[in-house]
DNA sequence: GCCGTTTTCGGCCCGACTGTTTTCAGTCG
C-alpha cells in the first residue's frame, strides 16, 4: 500500500506510543522504558513534519528519544499501520487494564490488583464493584480508597474534558480575588498551563507567598466556589470547583516564591530540562530554590526569590511562560537569543469582529466605541456573507447601509477608524460567497470555511489555497476549522496554506476565539519561520469579547511571534499598505 | 529505552499528600 493512502498521522502514532508506555508499566517492565516511549510521543506531537517523510528520508533518529526500538515501532506504524511491540504488549496485558488507568487515583499497581482479584476491565464494572464494597476484600484497599474511586468515577462522568482557556481563567481569577480578600495575601499568582496560555487547561495552579500557610489553606478549601476537597495538606491543597475544574494551591515562604512560581508554571518537560541542567552543575533545583547539592537541608539557596534569579543563576535569560515547553527555549536563553515576543499592548487594532448586523450581539457603534476605549486605532467589522443562512449574512443592500453607518461613526470617532470588511464564506466548490464587485467595495476580506468539512485533504487544501490566491482576499480565517474539545480540525495541508500565504502575501489569522485558537501554536512558529504574515483577531461577537485579543496574542507568543510578524501591531496606514497582494 | 561538557554503563527531576503504613508504596503534578 502506498504511504499516502494509509496516511497514519503523527498524532495517531504518538497515541500508540503513549499506549505502549502505559502497557509497559502495566506489564511491570522497567518504568524508564515507559517514560522513554511517552517522551518520544511528546517529541512527535511537537514535530512539524510528517513522520512518513522522516521515514522515507531515514531521519527518524533525529527525533529526541527515538532510538532503534522506538524507530522500529514508528516505521512499522507508518508502513503498515500496526506495531509489533504494541501488539505483543496488548496480548500480554489483560484488555481493560488501560481503561482502569483513566480513573484518577488508580495507577498501574492499583489497576493490576483490581484486575487480578476481580477480573474487572471496565469503569462501569469498577463502579459496580465499589458500590457493592467488593474492593474492600482486596489488599491495600479499604473504605477510604473505595470511596475515592467512586468519587473519581462520578467526576469522570460529569467532566466533559479539558477546560477552555477563558473558562479556566475566569474560575482562577475568581479564586485569586477571593484569596486576596479573605487572607490579605499579596503575592498570589496563577501558574501552570493557564499562565503559559495553553489552548486548553487541565487543572488550575495557584501559588501564594506567605510565612503562615495554615490560614490560607483553611480559606482556600472553604472558598465559595469549592464543591469538593481532593487533598488538604500543610502547604498544598486541591479542590474541585464548578464544572469539575480542579484547582491546586501551593503556599511557599516568600523567599521561595520565584522558585515555586517557576516550578508550578512548568511545563513538566521544561522543568525536567532545567533540573538536568542544574544537576550537571552540581546544583539541585526544586520548588524552594536552587541549591548546591547537599546544601538544600541547610536552606542555603543560591537563588529562589524571583524567577529571574533562578534562571540567571543557571546562566539563562528569563524565559516567558508561553515558551516553556522544551521546544528550544532553554538553549536560546543560554545563548541570550530568545525572541522578543509580541505583547498585547502592541496591538493597534482588531481585524475580525462581528456585530448585530449579522450574528453578533452588539451594535457596530458599541463595538467601535469599546475598541477606541481600549486604545485601538482601528477596528474591522467583518460580518458574514449570506451563504451562512443561519447567521443572516449581509445582502448587497445591507452592505451599503452598513457602509453608511460606518462612515457616520468614523466622522464622530476620528482619528479612530472603522474598517468595513467581510468574513466571506469559501463555498464547497472553492468559489467565494460574494461577487468581486461587492468584495471590491470592502477594505478587508477574510475568507473562511464554514461548511462541507468532510472534504478530502486535497479538496479542502485546493479550496482554501484557491481562495487565498484571489486578488481581493486579504486573509484566511481559522484555517484548521477546529473547535477545541468539540470538533477535530478538518483535513487540510497547512504546509500548502503557509506556502500560499508566503507566495501571495495573504495573511494567516490567529483567531482568539477561545474554542478556536486557530492557527495552532506549532504551526504559527512554522509560518513565521517561513516568512508568512500573521494577523491576531478576537473574532468578537460582543463588546466584552474584544478582550479575546489577549488569547490570540498568547497563542501567537506560544508560536514565538514577534511584533514584526503580526500585522495588526502596525498603524492604520501601514496595515492597509500590507494587505496589498504580491 | 535512551543518552553522554564527569559517562558507552548506570543513571534517568523532585517532592507533597494519602492511605494504610509501624517506615512506605502509590499516585500525582
Amino acid at each position: 500500500m502506498p504511504l499516502d493512502a494509509l496516511a497514519i498521522g503523527n498524532d495517531a502514532i504518538a497515541k500508540v506510543l503513549d499506549e505502549i508506555g502505559d502497557l509497559i508499566e502495566l506489564k511491570g517492565e522497567n518504568v524508564f522504558r515507559a517514560v522513554t516511549y511517552r517522551a518520544a510521543a511528546r517529541a512527535i506531537r511537537d514535530l512539524r513534519e510528517p513522520l512518513s517523510k522522516l521515514v522515507e528520508e531515514k531521519r527518524l533518529k533525529e527525533i529526541p528519544k527515538v532510538g532503534p526500538s522506538v524507530a522500529e515501532a514508528i516505521e512499522q506504524l507508518v508502513t503498515t499501520g500496526r506495531s509489533k511491540r504494541h501488539e505483543e504488549l496488548q496480548a500480554a496485558v489483560p484488555p481493560g487494564l488501560l481503561t482502569l488507568l483513566r480513573v484518577p487515583g488508580v495507577g498501574p499497581a492499583t489497576a493490576r490488583t483490581i484486575y487480578d482479584h476481580l477480573k474487572i476491565t471496565s469503569i462501569d464494572e469498577l463502579e459496580e464493584a465499589a458500590k457493592d464494597h467488593r474492593l474492600l476484600q482486596l489488599p491495600k484497599i479499604q473504605a477510604k480508597t473505595e470511596e475515592n474511586i467512586l468519587k473519581s468515577i462520578a467526576a469522570l462522568k460529569q467532566r466533559t474534558g479539558r477546560s477552555l482557556l477563558h473558562e479556566a481563567r475566569a474560575a482562577a481569577n475568581e479564586m485569586v480575588a477571593y484569596l486576596r480578600a479573605a487572607t490579605g495575601a499579596e503575592r498570589i499568582s496563577i501558574a501552570g498551563s493557564l499562565r503559559r496560555y495553553r489552548e486548553t487547561i487541565g487543572d488550575v495552579d495557584i501559588v501564594v507567598a506567605s510565612e503562615s500557610a495554615a490560614p490560607i489553606m483553611e480559606a482556600f478549601v472553604r472558598g465559595p466556589t469549592v464543591e469538593r476537597i481532593l487533598a488538604q495538606g500543610e502547604t498544598k491543597s486541591s479542590v474541585v470547583v464548578s464544572r469539575g475544574l480542579q484547582i491546586d494551591l501551593r503556599v511557599v515562604p516568600p523567599a521561595s516564591y520565584g522558585a515555586a512560581l517557576l516550578y508550578f508554571t512548568g511545563s513538566k518537560e521544561h522543568n525536567v530540562r532545567l533540573r538536568g541542567l542544574a544537576l550537571r552543575r552540581k546544583l539541585l533545583l526544586n520548588e524552594y530554590g536552587l541549591y548546591r547539592v547537599g546544601a538544600e537541608a541547610r536552606g542555603q539557596e543560591i537563588a529562589a526569590e524571583t524567577e529571574e534569579d533562578v534562571y540567571g543563576a543557571l546562566g539563562l535569560d528569563w524565559i516567558p511562560p508561553e515558551l516553556r515547553e522544551d521546544r528550544g527555549e532553554i538553549d536560546a536563553a543560554a545563548a541570550h537569543a530568545l525572541p522578543k515576543l509580541v505583547g498585547v499592548e502592541q496591538v493597534r487594532g482588531d481585524l475580525h469582529t462581528h456585530t448585530s448586523w449579522t450574528d453578533g450581539r452588539d451594535p457596530l457603534a458599541d463595538m467601535a466605541r469599546r475598541a477606541k476605549a481600549k486604545g485601538y486605532a482601528y477596528l474591522a467589522v467583518t460580518d458574514h456573507s449570506p451563504g451562512l443562512g443561519m447567521t443572516y449574512g449581509l445582502s448587497p443592500e445591507r452592505i451599503q447601509a452598513r457602509l453608511a453607518e460606518a462612515a457616520g461613526l468614523n466622522t464622530e470617532l476620528a482619528p479612530f477608524r472603522i474598517i468595513v470588511g467581510t468574513e466571506v464564506d469559501i463555498r464547497a466548490n472553492g468559489k467565494l460567497d460574494y461577487p468581486d464587485e461587492i468584495l471590491a467595495k470592502l477594505d478587508i476580506v477574510s475568507a473562511s470555511v464554514h461548511s462541507s468539512f468532510a472534504q478530502t485533504r486535497e479538496q479542502m487544501t485546493a479550496r482554501v489555497t484557491g481562495a487565498m490566491r484571489h486578488p481581493l482576499v486579504t486573509a484566511v480565517s481559522h484555517p484548521t476549522g477546529r473547535l477545541l474539545e468539540k470538533r477535530e480540525a478538518h483535513a487540510v495541508d497547512l504546509d500548502a496554506v503557509i506556502a500560499a500565504a508566503v507566495e501571495t502575501g495573504t495573511w494567516i489569522e490567529v483567531n482568539g476565539g477561545p474554542e478556536r485558537l486557530d492557527l495552532p501554536d506549532t504551526w504559527i512558529r512554522k509560518a513565521i519561520e517561513r516568512g508568512a504574515t500573521l494577523v491576531t483577531n478576537s473574532d468578537a461577537h460582543a463588546i466584552e469579547e474584544l478582550e479575546w485579543m489577549d488569547l490570540a496574542i498568547g497563542t501567537a507568543r506560544r508560536g514565538w511571534a514577534t511584533e514584526g510578524s503580526i500585522v495588526n501591531t502596525r498603524g492604520l496606514a501601514a496595515t492597509m499598505e500590507a494587505r496589498k497582494k504580491r
